[in-house]
RNA sequence: GGGCUAUUAGCGCAGGCAGGUAGCGCGGCAGGCUUUUAACCUGAAGGUCGUGGGUUCAAUUCCCACAUAGCCCGCCA
């Protein structure tokens, strides 16, 4: 086969896809609300949402789903659920447990998280629709497949006994086989208690699994693992639930599903997707979607863990960053790789993006031509509203981080005016206005408040330090400490008192005439450049060398204060 | 037991599928800019591409093992 090497990696799935040679292209994922749902589910779905506009751009029909899996039994709860609450529900499918929130007033617990998610997709530029397992039960097609599956119960077995069982050691091979004799495909939501399964004294899930399918009458025979209840119960009931290994199979063959990504843990050789497809061929007679692994999305060097609380929902990350550069982050990596999001890297990924707008708008060009292709083809990808005809300005990360650091200090107002200023002197086309500042400002705080977050989790001081350089992060110390008037020469230190002289002696004090008058000190008095003098009050202010325009900043901090900090 | 991913400069990452002088961003260093540093420009420095083998004229790239880190599958989902 002599494969073309494709522009992006979308393109070989979107090729993939279009091979089916089918009209209506349903392009799916699923994720079980069993909590806050976090970023990393968003990898998925933004790939979907991809292929849709991929697609659609070429004139196919595209219909994009994602399931939630409410029908998905609680196994446990995450930390920030009330343990009674816990105790009362566990078992339970997500659906049947009401929200754990008093005030709140939707639902179910799976509605409650599950909307947290959707509700995020418009900003996203998510375009899909969504469909509850528990909602697709009770429909008739699906209870005929759960039928289908009852009535061929070896067939399954034996699909799942040729790709699990190579997989397994011998230990796990014989347990293998000892569950496979009474093992049958659907589980049974208790009548009495509503679960669907329980646990056993050594913590295993044990499932109320269907003990006998009775044909004739169309019931199944059951016993709650939980409150030992025991009946039969009719198979149009829509109290059954096909495991999972059967039922991913039979959304496919239902909603005949062209397309699904699917996260590692399903892409395993022996694992759902392999038992799936050929399940879905020979059970549902649907050949079944293309499959598209990826790997997981982690926070840093961490996993998000929904369990342990550690979560960074989809919201916050609306909170602090743009839509489009999340977009463009999982767009650009391939899906087999696994992304490592920073928030502490935001800036390189701002930076990124505008180099991917200054490709694309023709105002730089790459040296590798298969690159600006790449950047090219991902660019309107990235949208959420329409594409700018001209690559648009913004106010630059940093800068916005300062102001957000002198904000407690400086009122808004005035930060707008020196941002006016600034977009005036840059030439913006447009200026944006006080609210617009207004929403920048406040993601920049949530920004770096996260930041601050990681900082202090982090043991090592090397890093932190190093965390806090990277973005500029500055406190005025409270104290100066020896190391840094060490580091100020004698004359420097007297162009700081002459400084202050100049300070002590000026009742009126603007922006322009503290700045000259650090230069006339410097370079007429004391015979020394501009920029020694400068480095020597950013020191004694910051701890650092370098700082923002100092006339401007020194003119609107607390008089008193600024000569007593200068006193040395 | 079976898999996946990662390991490239101080930090964050590309490159790898098509083997041929090791790249980007940030930082650090030096210098320039006669009112700045919320900025720009220039220069030099910094790497045994995780380790060990193999294939090859040639390996960071391909193959095999191993190490470290993280995750997953085998019950449930």
């Amino acid at each position: 086969m002599n494969k073309e090497f494709q522009i992006h990696w979308l393109e070989e799935i979107a090729e993939e896809i279009i091979n089916r040679s089918v009209k209506d292209i349903t392009l799916s994922t699923g994720k079980t609300p069993s909590g806050h749902i976090h970023l990393g589910i968003l990898r998925e779905i933004l790939i979907c949402d991809a292929l849709r506009r991929i697609l659609e751009n070429r004139g196919y029909n595209v219909k994009n789903i994602l399931f939630f899996d409410s029908l998905d039994a609680a196994k446990r709860f995450p930390i920030y659920i009330p343990k009674d609450f816990q105790k009362k529900h566990i078992g339970k499918p997500f659906a049947l447990i009401p929200c754990p929130f008093k005030s709140c007033k939707c639902e179910s617990y799976a509605h409650h998280f599950g909307n947290e998610l959707s509700k995020t997709f418009p900003k996203f530029g998510i375009k899909l629709k969504i469909l509850w397992t528990h909602e697709l039960y009770k429909q008739r097609k699906m209870q005929e497949y759960i039928k289908i599956a009852l009535e061929n119960n070896e067939l399954i077995k034996n699909i799942l006994k040729k790709y699990i069982l190579p997989t397994l050691d011998d230990i796990n091979k014989d347990k293998f086989n000892k569950m496979q004799k009474s093992w049958m495909p659907a589980m049974v939501i208790c009548e009495k208690c509503n679960r669907i399964q329980s646990k056993d004294k050594a913590g295993n899930i044990v499932p109320n699994r269907v003990q006998k399918y009775n044909k004739k009458e169309e019931t199944v025979s059951y016993n709650c693992e939980y409150c030992e209840y025991s009946g039969d119960v009719s198979i149009w009931g829509g109290r059954l639930k096909l495991n999972w290994r059967i039922d991913w199979p039979a959304k496919w063959a239902m909603l005949k599903t062209t397309c699904e990504p699917a996260g590692k843990d399903h892409s395993v050789r022996g694992g759902a997707y392999d038992t799936g497809l050929e399940l879905c061929q020979k059970l549902y007679e649907y050949e079944g979607p293309v499959k598209v692994s990826y790997e997981w999305l982690r926070l840093g060097n961490y996993d998000m863990k929904t369990s342990k609380g550690i979560v960074f929902t989809p919201e916050k990350y609306l909170n602090m960053a743009e839509p489009e550069i999340y977009r463009a982050i999982i767009l650009k990596t391939n899906p087999n790789k696994h992304i490592a999001f920073r928030i502490e890297e935001l800036s390189q990924y701002y930076d990124y993006y505008e180099k991917m707008e200054n490709v694309y708008f023709g105002l730089i060009k790459l040296d590798d031509e298969a690159k600006n292709k790449f950047l090219k083809y991902t660019y309107p990808l990235t949208h959420v509203k329409e594409i700018p005809k001209i690559k648009p300005q913004r106010l630059s990360l940093k800068l916005l981080s300062f102001l957000t650091q002198i904000q407690n200090i400086i009122p808004e107002d005035i930060l707008y005016k020196q941002s006016i200023k600034y977009m005036k002197d840059h030439n913006f086309d447009k200026i944006i206005s006080a609210d617009e500042f207004k929403i920048l400002l406040e993601r920049s705080y949530h920004w770096i408040e996260e930041v601050k977050k990681i900082i202090e989790e982090t043991s090592d001081i090397k890093t932190k330090k190093e965390i806090m350089r990277k973005l500029d992060l500055f406190s005025i110390p409270i104290k100066i400490d020896n190391e840094i008037l060490d580091r100020i020469q004698d004359n420097q230190k007297l162009g700081i008192r002459m400084f202050r002289q100049f300070l002590i002696k000026n009742e009126n004090l603007n922006a322009d005439g503290i700045q000259n008058k650090i230069f006339t000190i410097a370079s007429e008095e004391l015979k020394i450049s501009p920029k020694k003098l400068f480095e020597a009050i950013y020191l004694i202010i910051f701890g650092k060398k370098n700082g923002p325009r100092l006339g401007s900043f020194l003119s609107m901090l607390d008089k008193e204060w600024l000569l007593k900090r200068l006193n040395i």
